[in-house]
DNA sequence: AATGAAATTAGTAATGATTCTTATTTTTAA
DNA sequence: TTAAAAATAAGAATCATTACTAATTTCATT
């Protein structure tokens, strides 16, 4: 099955390329109809599958339930926050070496990890703190 | 709201305790059944939900798109073998010092860390290797 | 440019895990 | 014993995702 071209599929790609914040299937799906409104999400599901398939983009499985997708294909690791769901990149060096621990006392082969980290973001923990950056009610 | 005794959800919590596959809660639901042949599946969830939220049990999110649920709330780590989907537990030493890492960079609170590994079982491994422990077919 | 097979799409139905609702039953403190 | 709080069974609802299908688009070959 020979790739074809597909305008809907580059739309979504550039979509993701321009996001840094790591969107979920339906964010893609609402903003990519600004171009192409009568696309279904069907479609939009169907090419992040495929763009993550063949490696142009990640999906990102963070516990949340819903699948994140990342146009950042290098190795980097993420922080959710468990306040406000949002996905932020980190810059830490490579911890691959904590698989090495693993082959240490496991008979199987080993393909590699998924680490992220959790906690409370920057803007959660001011807001939490009263020292709210803009002016938002306390909830 | 006090927690008030139910004959479902000791039948539960002892079940999971005999078991070291981390089954999901349909798993549990049909294995529960054989003593609770009424049982119904919310009760289930709402009992695992329960269980985890107190530190009984622990909720694992391996990326499968199910929860799994684990009886041994003592710190270690999983294996998921990409082609059963098994979850095995793994010997190895804390890594919590990964996070030593990421608060070098990060503004923010870092309240902990999900990790775990992926790759081939031993099991799977040597099926793919035509070494078939039982009498399987190729499929 | 025309042809046609393969790939893709829109729209919608289906699936599967999980949560919610409600009327009934169980637990337990007083 | 009583009654309020908690828990239950059964089933409906939700939500993300996948599957289905008929129509459209792509593109290598005429």
């Amino acid at each position: 099955m020979a790739l074809k071209h597909s305008r809907q599929r580059d739309v979504i790609k550039e979509f993701l390329m321009t996001r840094k914040d790591h969107p979920t299937a339906d964010v893609v799906y609402m903003n990519v109809r600004q171009q192409i409104p009568n696309i279904s999400l069907g479609t939009v599901y169907r090419n992040l599958t495929l763009l993550a398939d063949i490696g142009e983009i990640a999906r990102l499985r963070v516990g949340d339930g819903v699948d994140h997708f990342d146009a950042d294909t290098s190795l980097h690791y993420h922080f959710i926050c468990s306040e406000c769901g949002s996905v932020i990149d980190l810059k830490m060096d490579n911890i691959d070496h904590i698989v090495d621990q693993v082959n240490a006392h496991f008979d199987g082969n080993i393909a590699g990890h998924v680490t992220y980290f959790y906690g409370t973001c920057k803007d959660c923990t001011c807001k939490s703190r009263g020292l709210a950056p803009q002016s938002q009610p306390t909830s």
